[in-house]
DNA sequence: ACAGTTTCCCGTAAATGC
DNA sequence: TGCATTTACGGGAAACTG
């Protein structure tokens, strides 16, 4: 029994596939009331086993939750995965109590295997997933997937119950790459390096070389000085901007987006008037993206300007290329002029956005039914963005 | 014990309140999975009463559904009014099966009332309320209210389950009634005899005098020919956007809405050229709203145009008032002009919209931080609707 | 195949707990 | 009192079901 125990931990193994088709690339995060899944496989195959194997499913009883639904399965074969014993769970977490959880503390699910019709042996042996998250409302999604990445990155302790209690810190370089896989897992495109000097910046001030740079969970994840809003929820937000509203821009490596004042005057000063570049807002928690230009004033003197941050509230009604494309300045006798022609260094801006604005509306002719020719059509209108 | 029953019978009332915040003016209508109130008010005192009134609530047994949460619970005394006996009852409706229902069937809470302690006579009594509809997503709510609206138009038999089988026909004066209450119960204003017979003729095409002329349900409530919704449908959303988007035009009397595009020209015609009315449009399911002005072409004949509808899409991004003075005309040379002057007869745009404008954003001096005054602050940009 | 109906669940707002 | 967390439920979309 102990040797066949032994043999059974090395090859038993839970795979967890949470339902949240908004967030299919952030498991391990639960929101109560929502369904998921859970898969078990044994790693083993056991071609003359004669007994049948149990699986039971349950959460952590550190924490106040519980689950709806069976939590018992009987293991049976896979057709797809050479036959290997498999048991899937679909359910629902609820909370016991209401005073709880949030994301400064890890769930595990715990699987425990039984062997029925087998008397002499019950409970076999019992194992649990990676951590998990529980969450009550969509809006702790950023948070909880924080601390999801911040135990992947820094433990590999399959069981760490403590670990926020007192967080370890990380260096630049593994926050680094966890950043840039946020974009590289759900776009095509991770972070350049000078995105992340950028970044680096931001988190750990003015530095020649970042390498080696210890950063805290606080840093990370808790309100930066003299804003209501972490680094974390900051560049989730846009992430979030990303992925819903510019992301073939973004993959077609148009939006520069991290990029300081500084530099962005830096390059921008020597070029034409009308080069402009696209940059993420890093004063707005929500996510915002603007457009800044280099123009000569009346003197002739070089100017940079930036319009305020476009948020998700704007994208939604017309989409960024079209506010690009679009965007005027009105002077004093109402003429509209656009202050953008090329994109850094040098792309002109129809060649870049063009293909991703709606046609224009073709005014259909008058099609008959109105012989005295008196009813007109209706004019078709669209929205552009001005400055006045 | 007879007497008593019918001393009770008389005095015995259900007043039903559904918990709907967004729905307050549509009660009657019960969404699955969604809480509501239900008050059970007693209208005689037994100041000498022993025996405690027991209340129970269940559903109509005819359709499939099912009710959550208690539903007995025992008379108290109500000390807001007067001291009448009451009871209140707060649950889910859900469905038992999941073939069934939805508006083409009423259904009743029916209420028992008992006597605990008195082993004599337990069931005194039963009663029910007013017809409810059972709906299981919002989206259904338009159709629900309708028949809500017509059961009630229609019959006063308080149970006529039946009623939707064979649906009587209405006459164009009880409907008109109905139509002018769905606006007047929920803004300030009622609908005109103008509005009414452009409504009746949509309904009942061209009619000199509609009074007495007979609507069908099927009129009411069943896709209008050609057209993929049905009046009420339309109707409804129209109720909708005004509620949400237009509201204080409305109640102000600014939006003529239901007029002919016939009539439209008739009234506009002799007009100066810049008068313009507001006015709902035809075709849309959705709801939308147009303005149509007069104007001369280039040969000085009259022209009456009206911009594409603006829908709830477009309205969530920009108020009405802010688009009727905003819009303009670019004509070749990037000149923007407004064709809109006075709203019909003779208001100044200015006078009717501009205080439902926001005011515009006054630039702010640059504030220090800036020695050598290079960076410019964000330049405050808007969205204007124009006609190329 | 398809339309009427229900389920699923995000995201805003309000309520509740601490 | 203010912040953290949960509940409530509209609304869009997918899934279901006859």
């Amino acid at each position: 029994v102990d040797l066949f125990r032994n043999l059974m931990k090395s090859a038993f193994v839970v795979e967890r596939q949470p339902c949240m088709p908004m967030h299919p690339d952030r498991p391990l995060v639960i929101k109560t009331g929502v369904q998921f899944t859970n898969k078990v496989r044994l790693l083993v195959k056991f071609p003359e086993l004669n007994y049948q194997l149990k699986i039971k499913v349950c959460i952590d009883k550190s924490r106040k939750f519980n689950i709806l639904g069976t939590n018992t399965k009987v293991m049976n074969m896979e057709e797809s995965n050479n036959g290997s014993l498999s048991a899937e769970f679909k359910h629902l977490v609820r909370p016991m109590h209401l005073l709880l959880a949030g994301w400064n503390g890890s769930l595990f699910l715990i699987v425990k295997l039984f062997m029925s019709n087998c008397i002499d042996i019950d409970l076999i042996l019992q194992t649990h997933s990676l951590p998990v998250v529980v969450i009550s409302n969509i809006c702790q999604m950023p948070n909880a997937w924080a601390s999801i990445l911040w135990y992947n990155m820094l433990t590999n302790h399959p069981k760490n119950v403590n670990f926020f209690t007192k967080p370890p810190v990380g260096t630049w370089d593994q926050v680094a790459e966890v950043l840039s896989w946020q974009f590289s897992s759900t776009t095509k495109r991770g972070l350049t390096i000078e995105q992340l000097t950028t970044l680096a910046e931001k988190l750990l001030g003015p530095c020649v070389n970042y390498s080696g740079c210890q950063i805290t969970w606080a840093k990370f994840c808790k309100n930066m000085a003299g804003k209501g809003f972490s680094f974390w929820v900051w560049l989730d937000n846009i992430i979030d901007l990303v992925k819903k509203y510019i992301l073939a821009l973004w993959n077609e490596g148009y939006i520069m987006g991290f990029i300081s004042k500084e530099r962005e005057r830096a390059i921008l000063s020597p070029k034409p008037p009308g080069t402009f570049l696209l940059r993420f807002s890093e004063s707005s928690k929500e996510g915002g993206i603007t457009f800044t230009w280099v123009e000569k004033d009346i003197n002739g003197k070089t100017q940079i300007q930036s319009v305020e941050p476009y948020t998700k509230q704007q994208l939604n009604s017309m989409s960024f290329a079209e506010i690009i494309m679009g965007y005027k300045i009105m002077d004093a006798t109402n003429i509209l002029v656009s202050p953008l022609v090329y994109l850094f260094p040098e792309i002109p801006k129809e060649d870049a956005f063009g293909k991703y604005c709606r046609p224009e509306a073709v005014p259909e002719p008058d099609v008959g039914g109105d012989p005295m020719n008196t009813i007109q059509p209706y004019l078709k209108t669209k929205f552009i963005c001005v400055t006045p």
